[in-house]
RNA sequence: GGGUUCUUAGCUCAGUUGGCUAGAGCGUCUGCUUGACGUGCAGAAGGUCAUAGGUUCGAGUCCUAUAGAACCCA
């Protein structure tokens, strides 16, 4: 080993000064490609393809290091990993962003062709669609960049492509005229997955109908008066008596003159507002199934951009819906028919996209059926062949499933996978092929688009463009997502997964936390809650932002996150390089022998080797168990607790004390064990990790700490009887620095120790002397107490601190008191606990034997106490 | 309305199949230029585990109800 200058290693770890450095350096040598090889395991992971409009947020940055967590981990562990990288075209977001762009340059969409705006989309993708993949490399993710992957690829889109084909010959695809969620921004359908609900303070109109041929009024109340123009219907429940003696007239619709029936349905509830509903079936869901039942007309009275059409009267015509609300309204007071507005909070559907009220619809659609692709997705997870963590979300899961409705999948744009259907000029005969009709003149071809999701939903199987890759890597091994996209994709690359391969496409599913901010909100840039975790890398490290991230995400809840936590990771960073600052300072005096790594080996060296190894075996298992936040606490613990506070604390007493060749083999010892602990740590924080582990020793180029093998878990190592050791030692000392600070003795006062015991070893001993810094330390199993002394005790020895003059006796016995009323407290409940007979009768054996045990320690340990506290009255 | 989840120290959270003297980090208080680290070290204070019942020898952990919070679906 040849430890490098200490000039290259700063008093604090600066992470600027790194980290760029070894991404280029993993980069260059192109470290994480991954080829098919059947000598080894292979771990797939495919990302979840980001936007190209994106840029990085504080999800990804969760997201993604717990994807490079598992392929670092794996890749260590000889797996040959595979992490395929990617994005998405994603339709309706990049075309609003390239249409505003061309709008900006004063072009409009609709004077240039198909090509001419692909060519725009492309262009754009170009300049923008890479940005969120330079933000990942400074997030030091170990993707394979050779496989990058793109929705709108050549070979993905013709994937996609015959997908639909397939789909379509099998009938699992129609075309049809139904009531969909329209979003009047990008005039275009979208799925009921993406219409999220907003809590409205709107309010409640009650408009008076008159009904023909008598003076009476049905008065109805409503949300959306405007929709009034298109009412063809009023509908009461059969059963409501107040309305009874009305059903089967008719009705004249005000400011419109159509006469429209009064008719009764049994949807309708007779508490809301006045138990008279005024029905408009080409702009309400329910209005629609209710239309279709009575054989309602359905007037459609709204253009693709949400303003009024021909359908109304003419001065109501061209009008956005707002703006003809008011008009609507206004003319109804005029005319007396409005009989009050309420204040009423209501749901309002509005689009993910837009952001603005969804218009539900009636158009000419595209629908994926859905029954039979779930049938196969949801038994895979009620069966456990796919497992996901947290389990609970396979409730969720299986309530979507089993109430799925079709998939609404056509989308009115330009931007995305074409649907290859076309119709004949004449006959309007239907051909859905890959290629197009041999005698194209005579067809032309479907305008819409596939709703992105109907692409990505390959993604798991088709980023793999041959059937080498596909056989070997697929199904993959892990999809880490976020929760809100269960429906939108994994269900659906579970459903295509099944239905085109007839295989799982990933085993496991980690749903990531949601971050929020201190007060729980969601992490949005409208909110400006969000921080950018550019500038958190900047400030504090990659290394840290990752670690901190694991460290307060737990599985299945929500994390609260805020800046001033990443100094958690920041500060263990600090922690990890001073530990590695502290022992190559030595290695400057001291020559390092590896010959000699097995010498010189005491209690404390095979307790720092037990604790390694039980940590190792903590740290498999909860990886395993995919509780990443649980496997970054055992590190930090061991690292920080055991590694740093104990074993290099308790070295420095043979390295400075040591005979030549023991400070030699206890150094050597000491940095074969760090380097096997950075190990341990390189997959939460794999800058740090490689800069010091380069440090360590010379390294050949193009060897990395990333492709070392990872510490295999050997049981032979674990030493209870050294762990026992290292407690006795801890308990002594922990005694004796809590008496220095409770009777304030500054560390530079010498203080003198007298052990009443005959359980230590002279090994012990020296440690113990060297960890409290004592002048005299006395051992003696006989020894008495001496005057004017402090005192504890710890299981098997009493401790006195002789302190003539310097003890305050109030403080003492204040000590002693609380201590015996402590143990008092806790030896009752022992006691309590064995005089219950039904306890001895039915408890384990071994559990009532730790009882007695507990039970006897303390009594002799009240009896120490309560003479020493007699002794000071 | 249906579903899921949560409520443990001032704050953010651990607490695996019930066996605890209920833990950690941050924050607070005290002391410390101890030859790796003040992004640090040592010590301390701080909790009737939301409430009420129940099951059990034993409940933070299981069951029921109540209250409150969040999310998803309708």
């Amino acid at each position: 080993m040849h430890p490098k200058n200490l000039a290259d290693i700063p008093k604090a770890y600066n992470p600027k000064d790194v980290e760029d450095k070894w991404y280029k350096y993993w980069y260059d040598h192109n470290l994480y490609h991954s080829e098919v090889d059947e000598s080894k395991t292979p771990y797939a992971i495919v990302i979840p393809p980001p936007n190209i409009t994106g840029i990085l947020h504080i999800g990804h940055i969760l997201n993604n290091t717990l994807q490079d967590i598992y392929i670092r981990y794996k890749r260590m562990k000889g797996f040959n990993a595979c992490w395929v990288p990617g994005i998405d075209h994603a339709s309706i977001a990049t075309e609003a962003k390239v249409v505003a762009l061309l709008k900006a340059q004063g072009i409009s969409k609709d004077n240039i062709s198909r090509e001419e705006f692909f060519r725009h989309c492309y262009d754009w993708k170009e300049k923008y669609g890479g940005i969120i993949f330079q933000q990942l490399k400074k997030l030091g993710v170990s993707c394979d960049w050779q496989r990058e992957r793109f929705t709108m690829d050549v070979s993905y889109y013709k994937r996609v492509i015959e997908a639909f084909v397939a789909l379509y010959k099998e009938g699992l695809i129609y075309r049809g005229y139904r009531m969909v969620n329209w979003d009047p921004a990008s005039k275009s359908a979208i799925s009921d997955e993406e219409v999220f609900y907003k809590e409205i303070q709107g309010k409640l109109w009650f408009l008076k109908y008159p009904v023909k041929d008598s003076g009476e009024f049905v008065i109805v109340a409503t949300t959306r008066p405007e929709t009034m123009l298109g009412d063809t219907g009023v509908a009461v429940n059969p059963d409501d008596e107040r309305y009874k003696h009305l059903i089967g007239k008719k009705i004249i619709l005000p400011i419109v003159g159509r006469e429209i029936p009064l008719f009764a349905d049994e949807y309708v509830d007779k508490e809301f507002g006045t138990g008279a509903v005024k029905v408009t079936p080409a702009h309400d869901v329910n209005d629609y199934d209710m239309g279709l039942r009575h054989k309602l007309e359905i007037v459609n009275i709204f253009n693709e951009d949400a303003t009024t059409n021909g359908n109304v009267p003419p001065e109501f015509q061209e009008i956005d819906r707002y703006d003809v609300r008011e008009k609507v309204v206004e003319r109804l007071e005029e005319l007396g028919l409005l009989h009050k507005v309420e204040n009423y909070v209501n749901k309002v559907g509005y689009s993910q996209r837009g952001n603005v009220p969804i218009e539900p619809y009636l158009s000419e659609q595209w629908f994926m059926k859905m029954d039979e692709l779930a049938k196969p997705a949801l038994k895979v997870i009620l069966d456990g062949k796919i497992k996901f963590h947290p389990e609970h979300w396979v409730k969720t899961y299986e309530n979507w499933m089993t109430n799925i409705r079709d998939w609404c999948i056509s989308r009115q744009l330009w931007w995305g996978h074409r649907i290859p259907v076309w119709y004949h000029a004449k006959t309007h005969e239907v051909y859905c092929e890959v290629e197009p009709p041999k005698d194209i003149e005579n067809w032309y071809q479907e305008d819409d688009v596939l709703d992105t999701w109907a692409s990505s939903w390959l993604w798991a199987q088709d980023v793999f463009t041959n059937e080498r890759d596909q056989n070997y890597y697929y199904p993959t091994d892990l999809l880490v997502t976020a929760p809100d996209i269960i429906f939108f994709w994994v269900a659906r690359m579970i459903m295509a997964g099944m239905h085109f391969k007839n295989e799982i496409p990933f085993k496991d599913v980690y749903f990531t936390s949601t971050v929020r901010d201190l007060q729980g909100r969601k992490m949005s840039k409208s909110l400006g809650n969000s921080p950018d975790p550019l500038d958190l890398i900047e400030e504090y490290g990659t290394d840290a932002l990752r670690f901190t991230m694991t460290y307060i995400a737990p599985l299945g809840q929500d994390v609260m996150f805020s800046e001033e936590k990443v100094e958690i990771g920041r500060n263990f960073a600090n922690k990890i390089w001073n530990a590695g600052r502290f022992l190559l300072m030595n290695a400057q005096n001291i020559k390092l022998n590896p010959s000699l790594k097995d010498k010189h080996i005491d209690f404390t060296d095979r307790w720092i080797m037990s604790r390694f190894q039980s940590t190792l075996k903590e740290l498999n298992d909860s990886l395993d168990k995919f509780e990443v936040n649980s496997a970054s606490k055992i590190v930090y613990a061991y690292v920080w607790n055991d590694f740093c506070d104990w074993y290099v604390e308790l070295s420095k007493q043979r390295l400075y004390q040591g005979s030549d060749e023991e400070k030699s083999a206890v150094l050597t010892r000491a940095i074969s064990l760090y380097e096997e602990m950075l190990k341990l740590v390189h997959p939460f924080m794999p800058f740090i990790t490689e800069e010091i582990w380069q440090l360590l020793d010379e390294r050949k180029n193009g060897e990395s700490i990333s492709v070392s093998d990872f510490p295999e878990f050997k049981k032979n190592l674990l030493d209870q009887n050294a762990e026992k050791e290292i407690a006795f030692v801890q308990d002594v000392v922990t005694a004796i620095r809590n008496i220095r600070g409770e009777m304030n003795l500054p560390p530079s006062k010498s203080i003198n120790v007298f052990l009443k015991t005959d359980k230590i070893t002279e090994e012990q001993s020296r440690y113990i002397k060297s960890l409290v810094k004592i002048g005299e330390l006395k051992v003696d199993a006989q020894l008495s107490k001496p005057k004017a002394s402090a005192s504890a005790v710890v299981k098997g020895c009493d401790i006195f601190i002789p302190l003539e003059g310097l003890i305050d006796l109030n403080v003492e016995r204040a000590r002693i008191e609380k201590e015996i009323a402590r143990l008092t407290g806790s030896l009752e409940g022992v006691r309590k606990k064995l005089s219950n007979e039904g306890f001895v009768a039915k408890a384990p054996a071994d559990v009532i034997e730790r009882e007695r045990t507990k039970m006897s320690d303390w009594e002799k340990s009240l009896d120490k106490l309560s003479s020493i506290l007699a002794d000071l009255n």
